[in-house]
DNA sequence: CGTATGATTCGATAGCTATCGAAGTATAGG
DNA sequence: CCTATACTTCGATAGCTATCGAATCATACG
């Protein structure tokens, strides 16, 4: 069985990528209104671009880069990604004692839509 | 001059339309990431296209319209339209005792762009 | 099994946000 | 000038959020 990163109490909201209901608008737009949590998805995008293979696969990025990149304690980190992961803006898959997020690009793009077409 | 409605502390944002500072992106989706904040944005564009007559002019809403719409009190309207109109999404003009507001599309076009480009 | 490592959860704290009613400000009009 | 109206600011309170360190959990590997 999956492990506990994987399912939210908050059931971790399976997006139509094209139509947002209002309460995935609101949490998608609470996670991204945070500098931090903005930074953590840039992050995401730029690595999974560069494909960095030091500790990540291809299009994934491990949080403990995160921790180091933002200069925040992993357990912060852990409550940023939850945030996130619960918005449905990223995904996380465990591999070993490694949690890799990746970012759900087609989220993102419904709540530029969603915001646009307010 | 001016009533004081029309100066933010924070001067009010003016919003290049096409191309955000990381400040105002953190101030607009902050302000998008409240529903009633959205629920203001989606009545200010309804009534505007409305082109309602009773108490404002044709493309604009009076506060007094918001908050019998919202039930909220008049102060707390006012506390959100402040917030609204420092992230550049609303503007607001006086016209003796009543303040229409305005919505900037542009502002929420360049938000939805900003999302969509992270 | 014991231990090491990475991630999550828990408990606490400081700071922010939404809300209200009351008081203050701006404007119109008797 | 006085009053009424619409809005804003102030002061208070309750609830939420970000952050940390400590404790716990999950997995890998001697």
């Amino acid at each position: 069985m999956l492990s506990c990163v994987l399912r939210g109490k908050d059931p971790p909201m399976t997006v139509a990528a094209d139509r947002l209901t209002e309460k995935q608008l609101d949490a998608a737009l609470k996670a991204l209104a945070s500098a931090q949590r903005r930074e953590i998805v840039r992050f995401l995008i730029v690595r999974s671009s560069d494909a960095e293979k030091s500790c990540c696969a291809a299009d994934e990025v491990c949080a403990c880069k995160l921790s180091e990149h933002l200069g925040l304690a992993a357990s912060t980190i852990s409550h940023h990604m939850a945030a996130l992961r619960d918005a449905g803006l990223v995904t996380a898959r465990r591999d070993g004692t490694w949690v890799y997020y990746t970012v759900q690009r087609g989220v993102l793009a419904a709540v530029a839509t969603a915001i646009e077409g307010l």
